[in-house]
DNA sequence: TTGTATATTTGCAACGATTACATTTTTTAT
DNA sequence: ATAAAAAATGTAATCGTTGCAAATATACAA
């Protein structure tokens, strides 16, 4: 069968092997910035064969097809987004979830870097979001004083 | 003998130990961005029993006393800048120098994250500075194909 | 001074995300 | 059908970071 997905790698010079399409349409349909473990995780289920290094080289090359962009949002894993245009995040430090944020970068830099090429913009914020239970009266804290997101003191 | 370092730290309620007062110093002296093995290799010549287990608790400490911002702009490792005002980096990924960035974050689109609360900006670009070894034509590459700091393909 | 509690540092083991690599499976071409 | 190429898989290795227990330094009372 032909999906979106599958056009959409073939027009990008991508074969678009099963473990690729079902990735990629992945990527597509959550919209989530997900991890390799969330991919992983979402995947096996269907796919009991799949291999976390499958996903990595998946990702890899759709990265250097300029398919999908890298997150460093986290310091010690990456994210992945199919949306490759300029884009910012938010990350909610209490429920984790990564918001887009659409950005204006002609009046947020200052500075003229003249003669400086720009190939990556990466604008993170971190926060807490507008759902109560997110709200600093009643975020969760977890047996180590730390809100959910956060990693140990 | 008190340095400026050592009062800084003391009026941030953090004791001023050696290894605390070198790491400090370190970071207000060089104001590059450098990550552990920067800091370690540099220190470790005047003191040779300094371990790195050190490095990461003395920097943990200073986050945590706002002293100290770690910087998300590698995917593997941390960097850590003793500038905590808020202002953006620019990565060149054939030298793999981080140069500073003024932002005006004022006229940001702030009804795009209503109920939102911002703790932390973090605004990186990556590319190629003005140095006429960064430049296209003269980069430098390796045995691989790549240019200096990118990682292999 | 001496002893004792506390704070800090050190060294090494353990952890986890990512990568390297050899093997197996699938696809393509002849 | 056969061989070659491409892709996927499983496992070991890498490396930045953290956990932890022992060693060292500091503060402070007796
Ligand atoms: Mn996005
Ligand atoms: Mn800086
Ligand atoms: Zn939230
Ligand atoms: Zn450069």
């Amino acid at each position: 069968m032909t999906t979106k997905a599958d056009t959409y790698l073939l027009e990008n010079n991508v074969n678009p092997s099963y473990q690729r399409v079902k990735i990629m349409e992945y990527l597509l349909r959550k919209k989530n910035h997900p991890n390799i473990d969330m991919i992983f995780n979402n995947l096996k289920k269907e796919m009991p064969k799949l291999s976390k290094t499958t996903i990595y080289n998946t990702l890899k090359l759709f990265i250097k097809r300029n398919l999908v962009s890298p997150l460093t949002i986290e310091d010690n894993m990456l994210r992945y987004d199919a949306d490759t245009k300029i884009h910012g995040h938010f990350k909610c430090i209490n429920c984790g979830i990564i918001t887009d944020i659409n950005l204006d970068l002609k009046n947020m830099n200052r500075d003229e870097l003249p003669g400086y090429t720009i190939f990556e913009h990466h604008v993170n914020f971190k926060g807490r979001c507008n759902k109560k239970s997110c709200n600093k009266k009643s975020f969760n804290k977890n047996k180590n004083g730390n809100t959910n997101w956060e990693k140990s003191a």
